[in-house]
DNA sequence: GTAGCAGTTGCAGTG
DNA sequence: CCACTGCAACTGCTA
């Protein structure tokens, strides 16, 4: 048995302490130690990454690199332009691989991709080992003492975490790594395919992930947001392993803090210093071990003299969710990330939903406008100009500074689903996902489905104020006079509902609400929008909306779903594009009138139509002045892409009946 | 099987 | 300031 060649395939686990899978290929006692990290096609060109969440990327590698450098200055982490698919064969050859060793990954592509790399090691005679460490319990474990089923409330979860054993104590950092060996490579890249590019909107300048093996200098250099043609990052928060454990000793420090944290207390309002630990995309790049930060708090606790919080409020207990998310995402594989095919997720006739690629069963990336109003309203909620302050504030925090509280997201959440726009969640997680720096695909898709209560949740009528909620914690309204400064001197009073101010107050206060937020001055004056929706009125028709689907019942991968025949069960009056009794799957829309009509015309708001609503639409208050009324057809302004026809809705309904 | 209660974080009103 | 209620009513868990 000739002396291990190991490569570390560093990807969910950008740490050196506290890592199960980086202490197993030390344990091999390796000649040499590779430790990479290849730049995944997925992430360059397929998952919604902004540029705050690559600045952060980056910062992790960098850190990891440096670490590893003072533990062996022949060392660093080898970044290598190209995808993990095609590189490996080559490199195990090249470098003679014996072993591969990484973090095991559940993430639905996670698995995918991993699959195909065990394949190659296989083929090529290289040993692969796997370890877990990115949650408390292995999410496969965790689902298989849950009787094998997808993990939905925190319960099950410390049911079964109980029957797996104690969370394992954490692993300390190593302190010195074995050199690597040769690094030359003498092979031809094989670049990736970039189209579809949905990072595209990402880019200012030229794109040159790809352009050489080891980089432009060939030193296997960590690239530049520049280098990655990528805007400036405007967040103000750092990655890397080395930040982050200086982070978690000073909240350990704090006992009080740390053992009597009580999440649903502290304030989505607060800035500098924010009210939460910041620590969550630590845990997505795995730049902090979640146990390590599990263990930590835990003996804090444990020695506690006063009262200490306890699970779902505790720190552990926001841990916890985390796992309960990983498990549920394991057993559900890609069905977990939408409604469609979903066996625990409800069914509800969300406005602009997701298309629907009848041949693989997944949403396709795309969605259809069925409402040309709800368009607007999700433009309005994503840019941060519905003409509520508190949304918009959050909005524009989640955008410039990739955070926002987690309460600060319930709110956006609800407001854009269930209690305000009745839009499709899958349409808010896409946002969240291209904003946020913490983003994990589980815990992204899990507090959608739970706050827009078609999974985890259920009380729909519990719907947040974007006028009360807030008061709770900031009555004098400095969040927003933070992020929305153009109300800055607007009066306590007013501050979480401008529109009510006098005139006369508005020009004292040096800005007019008027227009629709899409110019920030009208008339040479400072202007901030009217709000898009009379609220109260919006609320009922959403909780009407929510109680009428909870009624019908329906889940993501009932027959009836899948070909479109729901439509029978949901009157033509009910929220969400219902109209007809025969459509697509899912819940497109059929475009009859779709040709000819403008891509881009949706944001144009149709002439006044005649209300289906009465009372409920006369009330609207829309932003450009005109009333608009609402009707489901006139709004399907897409192309479609030929996907969907009657034809092959016919056929996945036969494909249904049979399932 | 079923009744009763609890559920990470609602709101408005009352005492 | 807190604690409680009614609102109209969901699912999961326990006994």
């Amino acid at each position: 048995m000739p002396n291990p060649r190991v490569i570390y395939w560093f990807r969910t686990d950008l740490r050196l302490h506290d890592s199960p899978a980086l202490k197993a290929a030390l344990d091999l006692n390796p000649e040499c130690l590779y430790p990479i990290w290849t730049w995944d096609p997925h992430y360059v060109y397929r998952a919604r990454v902004g540029p705050n969440r690559w600045q952060y990327l980056l910062d992790c590698q960098s850190d990891l690199s440096k670490s590893i450098t003072k533990l062996n200055p022949q060392s660093k982490l080898f970044l290598i332009r190209e995808a993990p698919q095609t590189l490996f064969p080559k490199l195990f050859k090249q470098w003679k691989i014996t072993h591969l060793v990484f973090e095991k990954d559940t993430d639905a592509y996670g698995r995918e991709r991993d699959q195909k790399v065990m394949a190659l090691a296989a083929e090529a005679g290289v040993e692969v080992v796997v370890r877990y460490g990115r949650t408390l319990y292995d999410p496969d474990e965790l689902v298989k003492q849950n009787h094998g089923k997808p993990t939905m409330s925190l319960n099950q979860v410390q049911a079964a975490g109980k029957k797996i054993g104690e969370i394992p104590r954490p692993i300390a950092a190593p302190t010195s790594l074995p050199d690597p060996g040769d690094t030359s490579l003498d092979f031809e890249q094989e670049v990736p395919e970039s189209k579809p590019d949905i990072n595209a909107i990402q880019r200012e300048g030229e794109e040159e992930s790809y352009a050489k093996l080891a980089g432009p200098n060939g030193d296997f250099a960590i690239p530049t947001m520049e280098e990655l043609g990528l805007k400036p990052a405007t967040t103000q928060h750092r990655g890397g392993e080395t930040i982050a454990l200086k982070m978690l000793d000073e909240i350990i420090a704090n006992e009080d803090y740390t053992a009597t944290f009580e999440k649903p207390k502290t304030a989505p309002t607060a800035f500098e210093p924010q009210a939460t630990t910041l620590l969550s995309p630590h845990m997505h790049f795995g730049s902090l071990s979640c146990r390590e930060f599990y263990w930590r708090c835990q003996d804090v606790v444990d020695k506690y003299k006063g009262h200490a919080s306890q699970p779902p409020t505790s720190l552990t207990g926001q841990l916890l969710f985390r796992d309960m998310y990983f498990g549920a995402q394991a057993s559900l594989g890609f069905a977990f990330g939408q409604t469609y095919g979903n066996s625990h997720c409800r069914f509800i006739p969300w406005h602009i939903p997701s298309k629907i690629d009848t041949s693989s069963g997944l949403i396709t990336g795309e969605y259809l406008v069925d409402n040309a109003q709800a368009e607007i309203y999700f433009q309005r909620w994503r840019e941060g100009r519905t003409g509520f302050p508190w949304i918009d504030a959050l909005m524009r925090q989640l955008k410039y500074e990739g955070w926002i509280h987690h309460l600060g997201r319930h709110a956006v959440a609800c407001f854009l689903t269930r209690g305000g726009c009745y839009v499709d969640w899958e349409r808010g997680a896409e946002v969240f996902e291209e904003w946020l720096i913490d983003h994990e695909a589980a815990c992204n898709i899990g507090n959608w489905q739970w706050l827009s209560c078609t999974a985890f949740y259920t009380q729909f009528y519990r719907c947040y104020s974007p006028i009360a909620f807030p008061q709770k914690w900031d009555k004098e309204g400095n969040f927003v006079r933070k992020f929305v400064p153009e109300l800055e001197k607007y009066s306590q009073k007013y501050i979480y509902e401008p529109w009510k101010a006098p005139i006369a107050d508005q020009k004292k206060w040096g800005c007019i609400i008027k227009g629709d937020g899409s110019s920030t001055l009208i008339d040479g004056k400072k202007a901030y929008p009217k709000p898009m929706f009379d609220f109260p009125t919006q609320r009922e028709i959403c909780i009407e909306g929510m109680r009428n689907a909870y009624h019908i019942g329906l889940y993501g991968n009932d027959s009836k779903v899948l070909d479109g025949t729901w439509r029978k069960l949901f009157s033509n009056d009910a929220e969400g594009p219902t109209e007809g009794s025969k459509g697509p799957p899912g819940a497109m829309v059929e475009h009859e009138d779709a040709d000819g009509q403008e891509e881009n015309d949706v944001h144009e708001p149709p002439g006044p139509k005649t209300s289906r609503r009465g009372e409920a639409d006369n009330k609207r208050i829309t932003g450009n002045e005109t009333e608009i009324k609402y009707h489901k057809r006139e709004a399907s302004q897409r192309t479609l892409d030929g996907m969907v026809t009657r034809k092959k809705k016919r056929n996945n309904s036969d494909i249904a009946d049979h399932t």
